[in-house]
DNA sequence: TTGTGGTTTAACTATTCAGTTAATTTTTTT
DNA sequence: AAAAAAATTAACTGAATAGTTAAACCACAA
């Protein structure tokens, strides 16, 4: 029979106290950055006294800290998963993009977060909250190179391409209400944009890196 | 004779305390963001007391608010007289681009200044902040259709090639300190990279877009 | 010289907000 | 059911910081 003791979990239940504060955190650190959450509106978005965000997390800087983890550890996997990859070139590529952009649209505001906190505290962000392997380009940079050196695609720095391309991926939803500006768009023919960007970059890639 | 009084300027003085916190004001706002920005740092830059915050500009919204216009102000017509000129495309683009990358790399924390503001006050900026009159991007999406129909252009949508060809300008000077994660790279290395995007970019673009 | 208006400052007040405390309620254990 | 532990709250404290005030300073005119 099993007789240990059933061991705290490390996530807190689904619809506990301290999740509703985590997950009241994540929204507001993420669209408002540190200094712009103030610890009453997390408190008051998770229906519960603001002694108990302290209670659970101590401070607001270990809230954010454990929020800014969570963010990195959710996207960087996949795209560590999508970049370290060894499918063939083209259908990484193909793939990249569609994950890439996803995710991107699922969570707009996650890039424009990680840049700002990396803008303001590169140190900590570097040594505490992302995690220590960095990503591996390398399997991918080989594979531009071979393709060059075959003749299937045309010369092009490896590192340019991967920047163009998450370039094109992230930037217009990072930047979505610029676009209401540069394109004037109105909100709905904007989300009908948005949604054929994938179609459009990929188009848009394999012809700029085509023989 | 000229018996008209003299104006107090609307810009003051090139060296009065006035110009030197607003100068102070615009590189703390534009790299910490409202509430990121302290006060008494602005009146320590500028080196005078925090007071005269408040004589000169009454609150820090204010101040903010002035530092704001001064910003979209500086890079807005240099963007209206890319767009809407009536140069052949081609010289247009590449003028665009090469303006563009000097701009953002001259001024990195622009842009994601304007994308936050923008998403924090999306309806401040729009009345208070930007000009009455929006870029009119007509003309560069007729000269595209005119370049496909003529056969000179792939067929592509003027709004995604305009949006790809600004993300590929502004994003990896606005990313650049994530492109230390996802390409590897260490400072030295990373402004030379940068360094060369503007051939690159353009490389990209038109390969991207002939027929 | 002295009066006047604009400029600048030191010292102060007010507010906002992170964090604490001590008491209360709820849950778990015996 | 009583005791113990954990969760939750109202009310408080302290620090940071936006904003004010009143006095000093300065330039210049009468």
């Amino acid at each position: 029979m099993d007789n240990t003791p059933v061991p705290t979990p490390p996530t807190p239940a689904a619809d506990s106290a301290e999740q509703r504060i985590f997950d009241a955190a994540h929204e507001v650190f993420v669209q408002k950055g540190l200094d712009g959450a103030k610890m009453q509106e997390i408190a008051d978005r998770a229906g519960i006294n603001k002694a108990l965000l302290h209670y659970y997390y101590r401070s607001k800087e270990k809230l954010y800290e454990m929020v800014a983890k969570a963010v990195i550890n959710r996207a960087f996997p996949i795209i560590r998963q999508l970049i370290e990859s060894d499918d063939p070139l083209e259908q990484k590529i193909t793939r990249f993009i569609d994950f890439y952009i996803d995710l991107v649209s699922r969570n707009p505001f996650v890039p424009l977060f990680v840049i700002t906190e990396l803008n303001k505290h590169p140190d900590r962000f570097f040594e505490t909250i992302l995690p220590k392997e960095l990503l591996k380009p390398s399997i991918f940079f080989a594979q531009v190179e071979a393709e060059i050196a075959k003749g299937t695609l045309r010369p092009i720095q490896p590192q340019h391409l991967l920047v163009n391309i998450v370039s094109l991926c992230i930037f217009p939803f990072v930047a979505r209400p610029m676009l209401r500006i540069v394109l004037g768009l109105q909100p709905p023919e904007l989300a009908q944009f948005l949604s054929e960007r994938k179609a459009e970059v990929k188009k848009f890639v394999f012809q700029a890196i085509k023989p």
